[in-house]
DNA sequence: AACTACTCCTGGAGGC
DNA sequence: TGCCTCCAGGAGTAGT
């Protein structure tokens, strides 16, 4: 579930902590986690130091020199802890297994030595992130690849921006619309759902049927809940059971608890395969949706 | 274009 | 205890 602002949250805490550190030694415990292009390899990176670290979207890049770039998805599981004697320098993704735990773990896939004794380990119970080495030049082909869309929380993201980005999709329906990485990058299960219920939107409604008012209401939702957690910290859920911390997430992983608005129960319901969490009475169902139990 | 289903994986929870 | 099924959900792909 490492989202936007956990990457955004990774990346502060990395560019203060291990840019100017070279890399002494890597371990690459599970081979398919670290995916070297043509001809490079970990000799490439042992001996180069860390330049920079940058995100696009939720990818990572650590920038090395010698040309060379690190870049990390952590998908759903995966975490980067920089730890030096068993204590944490710095650390962020999924908090399972905990922050701060010793490591490596049964499911650190990959070790970076650094110059100063201390270590950034890769963990990743699911192993479906991963850890890419290319050059530099190649970095923003590679990200142009994917397709990403525009970046949530820079100033080429306006209103204006969004409002094309839903006329695009007119027919698509909000959830599977904000989790499409194409469409906005950033967002995932947690902080849509988040967004759709500060916007007082149901997930259901399609792209097409906003007002302009709607519009402007679900892009400044999208806004708060992101700088929100940059601020406030990270909404913290495991296995889909969320733990508020100053009461957010609001509706995320909280099914038949109140809402906070309303005192209404959470429902959740399966949208494009995914548990979506919503306020029925804040969120109200388009006229066409078949019963969710949030009309009437 | 947009939908569903399946795939990659492991671990935790709940039923019996 | 232990076996089973389901669920978590980022993203790619295939088929409708």
């Amino acid at each position: 579930m490492p989202e936007l602002p956990e990457v955004e949250t990774l990346r502060r805490a990395l560019s203060r902590t291990l840019v100017g550190r070279t890399i002494t030694g890597v371990e690459v415990r599970l081979p398919k986690v670290f995916q070297p292009a043509p001809g490079l390899g970990t000799r490439d990176v042992v001996g180069a130091r860390v330049e920079a670290v940058r995100r696009r979207g939720k990818y990572l890049v650590l920038e090395l020199s010698d040309g060379l770039s690190l870049v990390f998805h952590l998908r759903l599981t995966g975490q980067l802890v920089l730890m030096r004697d068993g204590e944490v320098i710095a650390a962020g993704g999924h908090p399972v297994p905990e922050f701060g735990s010793p490591l490596p773990h049964k499911a650190t896939h990959l070790i970076f030595d650094l110059d100063d004794g201390s270590h950034l380990y890769f963990t990743d119970i699911r192993r479906f992130g991963f850890c890419l080495l290319m050059p530099t030049a190649e970095v923003a082909t590679y990200l142009a690849e994917q397709g990403l869309g525009p970046e949530v929380l820079s100033p080429e993201f306006t209103l204006e921006t969004f409002r094309e980005v839903l006329r695009q999709r007119r027919a698509a329906r909000l959830k599977p619309l904000l989790l499409d990485q194409r469409a906005i990058a950033g967002l995932g299960n947690i902080y849509a759902d988040e967004a759709l219920w500060l916007a007082r939107l149901h997930p259901l409604r399609t792209a097409g049927s906003l007002t302009p008012e709607e519009e402007a209401r679900l892009y400044q939702a999208i806004r708060e809940v992101l700088e929100h957690a940059l601020t406030y910290g990270v909404a913290r859920v495991v296995g889909g059971r969320a733990t508020p911390r100053a009461g957010f997430p609001r509706v995320h992983g909280r099914e038949g608890e109140p809402c906070p608005v309303c005192g209404g129960p959470i429902e959740r319901i399966r949208v494009g395969g995914r548990s979506t969490y919503f306020c029925p009475r804040c969120q109200q169902a388009p006229h066409d949706c078949a019963s969710t139990g949030a009309d009437r």
